[in-house]
DNA sequence: CTGTTAGCGCTTTCAC
DNA sequence: GTGAAAGCGCTAACAG
């Protein structure tokens, strides 16, 4: 193979050799700083393009070492391939890059352990920030770091009594949506499968959950209150034991949408239908939902907007170098109404249909 | 609110004047080089203890300047919310990590101009290597790249004739094997809705779905092979289209998820049902691909061995400084079967059913 | 309008 | 066994 001498230059010192003129200079017209320096129009341009001639892309590693920072941003999601999450993580990496900064993104396989190594990598690294979409009940983790001054925005979760900014999804409404739906619709069995218990997102949808019960003079019954996990398995077991209860509930509440597909697997096995047999609502929507078995009801996160402001919030705060810590931003969801809730009319006949 | 005074130390220069030691021994310990240098117990204990007690981090990019690697990846996906990338992304970055690599994520919004930007800023950013999904049918911002010497492995596509390695999954195989499915079920008039025209990925699934059909003695109707776009929006258009002709075909084959879920969009408002009235087959399956209104029949892609193979593709590249650039290996998918197709057992009758 | 030079924090050669 | 000092590529204070 025949390859070309390409003119090159690897640093601002070859370029400015190569013209003749100092690396201040070259470096000054480089950042646009040419005017704020009454450098001649003449030796601008010739550093312009001698610049593209020689094919010279500044190194910003060199550039991150003297500004003491990298113009880089830290993102920690649990698991990206939650489509939650990569739709956040798609808009948060346009907005950063919009704004000059690159992503180093790590995803913390939901162990807090590993949440903990990544923030020191980062910090390591000296981005400039990181959004992160916290793991585990824990937050001591958080408290250490935070000594660091390194800006942290916190998104889909918050951290009650802990001062980091945080934009999360109004969960507890998004939670009373769903399930005054429910309730209107005649449902009084109403089983609640949770994600992992004692975190912001489940305590909050869980007491939206309760409220709306108690509110229309429906007993609490814990024990339609089950799962621990906001994945796809836990969504599985739970609905086959609740479907195996004497008195199976009517509709089930799944807190996430991987729980959902959990229940959809365990329903289907069944050999039940949606919503015939049993009615279902999720949290969070996605592109297939209206393309199930059974079009999904579903609660819709403002992801984009959730991603867009933590990216705002961020570099406000880098900007500033401080911050509100008491920043909160909660963004309603949505309820968007499809085919897996049954009306109950006859809630008399309801209540005495034989058990499965 | 109160705050405890830690003991810091922000570079080895302080920690090295604390103990009283050269900063040179302080590295070596850190770097674990303690034994080759013969430092003695005592003094790389007192420099080990001390990093913990002044919560020192290395500053990475000022070894990276000095080291000239900065143990960092790129990655530029064409869109990070489809999920068939967002689990590989996820695979990549796990795989990377492992290695003592972090990532840099760039999302391409499958726009050429945008990658050949995130390549230079990705250069720019002196990451010791890239690993590119592809996007456009162009490639000479790529043989542009390749000049400046930087590591560069691409995946899911292939671009013939460009010595660059690639690992993507044998496409042909898995629409042969696909459309063999779709003839032995009896189906003669199948359409296919393809993606971007012109790239490796679309030319091998279209190729093994004409063969396919020659091998069958079924004349290649090209009016049948549609679409321009791997896209949701594609699919729908074109399925529209398609059951809006005098002979609308009796099965659809999605060349890609995305595809898939704008043909099911099409068909719902059609008031047609799958696999009754069309069946369907789509490229790349999902996690929610039997959940759908007629569990999905889909060519399962090995994305997450497309992605360990890469990275250590690129691993070993970037070790030896060199590769052999006809590297390029190609991972069979696998055909899964659920109920999207029908048997038609009938050909005649089926030939000559009315035209809805 | 342009240039000299110190120094960001690190690793490593060379010296003892 | 340990250390002094050069230098990675860049920016900016200071000097003209």
């Amino acid at each position: 193979m025949y390859l070309f001498m390409e003119k090159k230059a690897k640093n601002i010192k070859e370029l400015a050799a190569v013209l003749g003129i100092s690396v201040t200079t070259v470096s000054r017209v480089l950042n646009g700083k040419a005017d704020k320096y009454r450098i001649s129009p003449a030796t601008g341009k010739k550093v312009l393009d001698a610049a593209r001639e020689f094919n010279y892309y500044p190194n910003r590693i060199a550039r991150g070492l003297r500004l003491e920072k990298t113009e880089t941003l830290g993102l920690i999601i649990p698991d990206i391939a939650n489509p939650f999450f990569s739709s956040i993580a798609k808009t948060i990496e346009f907005e950063s890059r919009r704004h000059g900064y690159s992503l180093i993104f790590c995803d913390s396989l939901d162990d807090i352990q590993t949440e903990t190594e990544l923030l020191n990598l980062l910090a390591s690294r000296k981005v400039d920030g990181i959004v992160l979409a916290p793991v585990g009940q824990s937050n001591k983790h958080l408290m250490d770091f935070l000594k660091r001054g390194i800006p942290l925005v916190i998104i889909d979760r918050h951290m009650p009594g802990i001062p980091i900014p945080y934009i999360t999804t109004d969960n507890y409404s998004g939670a009373v949506d769903a399930m005054e739906y429910l309730v209107a619709s005649g449902h009084r069995t109403i089983a609640c499968i949770q994600g992992l218990r004692g975190i912001s997102v489940n305590n909050d949808r869980v007491r939206g959950y309760r409220d709306v019960l108690i509110r229309n003079g429906i007993p609490v019954d814990n024990s339609l209150i089950s799962g621990d996990d906001f994945g796809e398995e836990n969504g599985y077991i739970q609905t086959r034991i609740l479907m195996s209860r004497e008195d199976p509930p009517t509709a089930i509440f799944a807190l996430s949408n991987l729980i959902s597909l959990g229940v959809l697997r365990a329903i289907n096995e069944t050999g039940l239908s949606i919503p015939d047999d049993i009615s279902v609502v999720a949290f969070d929507d996605q592109p297939y939902s209206s393309f199930l078995a059974s079009p999904m009801t579903t609660v819709d996160q403002p992801k984009e907007e959730i991603a867009k402001i933590a990216v705002k919030v961020l570099l406000d705060y880098i900007r500033n170098g401080s911050i509100d810590m008491d920043t909160g931003i909660m963004l309603k969801p949505k309820l968007i109404i499809r085919k897996s809730v049954k009306r109950i009319t006859d809630r008399h006949d309801q209540a005495q249909r034989p058990h499965v």
